[in-house]
DNA sequence: AGGGACATTATGTTATAACATAACTTGTGA
DNA sequence: TCACAAGTTATGTTATAACATAATGTCCCT
């Protein structure tokens, strides 16, 4: 169940400024870690930050990290904001993978039919270590 | 009233009071919602009502749904907090559905394999609507 | 045994950190 | 001038740090 997804218009100043935020950053970043990144470009205040996220976010040019209150830059193309991802977070070093599969999200649809639910959204987030802090 | 567990030590009282209204709830409830109708038992603080839920989340008797920032108690036999449980969270009604699939975790592990991550916790729940509030 | 010293665990309390949004104002371009 | 993006102020919500006190256990000494 792909539906698409990235709009044409193009961002504006803060959505840009948040997404580069999150594209050089090693990993996800708080809303409030990039607001005092974004401090000396103009952002001043915890609505703009937000108000740039749910964009990105709606865009599925970010994702939000329930688990961890925080913010990561797609790392997938054409990834649709509705489609099952997995996240898997180190709790070491806090960088993530992003995993599609979709034989998950095929799973869930029929583990809710069973229960009589039906799906419209997936958070699926891994935490453990990443290979190279198992390695360290 | 003590309300004996899977393995350990009998609860406190603020531990009991805090899961009493969890299974006294029709669904999930924040810490906030908890220590506010627990005041007049003699609950004051936040503090409180986090240590309490520590206990019971790590006993396995409650779960904290990430994605609201909410606490519901256990609705499975023998849920030892380690298994992978998915929790079908209701949008219109914040109700929650548990579901146990040992199938899902199984796919966790041969997909983290592949990213040669080592997956210590599943985080999984699902947006959507229940069949009760589909119907009306 | 009984009592004191100490450790341990649970609890209480205050304050604040961290995350998020409501509500209103201002600017700007079609 | 209308709509919408952006700015701003204030506040709401969730979570924990840090410190103080109470309750309980346990060991040793006489």
């Amino acid at each position: 169940m792909i539906v698409s997804t990235q709009r044409d218009t193009a961002l504006t100043r803060n959505q840009s400024l948040v997404l580069e935020a999150l594209a050089d950053a090693k990993g996800p970043l708080t809303a409030y870690a990039i607001l005092d990144q974004l401090r000396d470009r103009g952002m001043r205040a915890p609505p703009q930050v937000y108000r740039a996220l749910d964009k990105l976010v709606a865009d599925g040019m970010v994702h939000r990290l329930e688990s961890i209150n925080a913010f990561v830059v797609c790392q997938l193309p054409d990834c649709g904001s509705r489609e099952t991802m997995i996240f898997a977070i180190c709790s070491d070093c806090s960088q993530v993978t992003e995993i599609r599969d979709g034989g998950v999200g095929d799973r869930f649809q029929a583990v809710a039919e069973q229960a009589a639910f039906s799906v419209h959204k997936s958070i699926v987030e891994l935490r453990g270590r990443c290979a190279h802090c198992r390695a360290s």
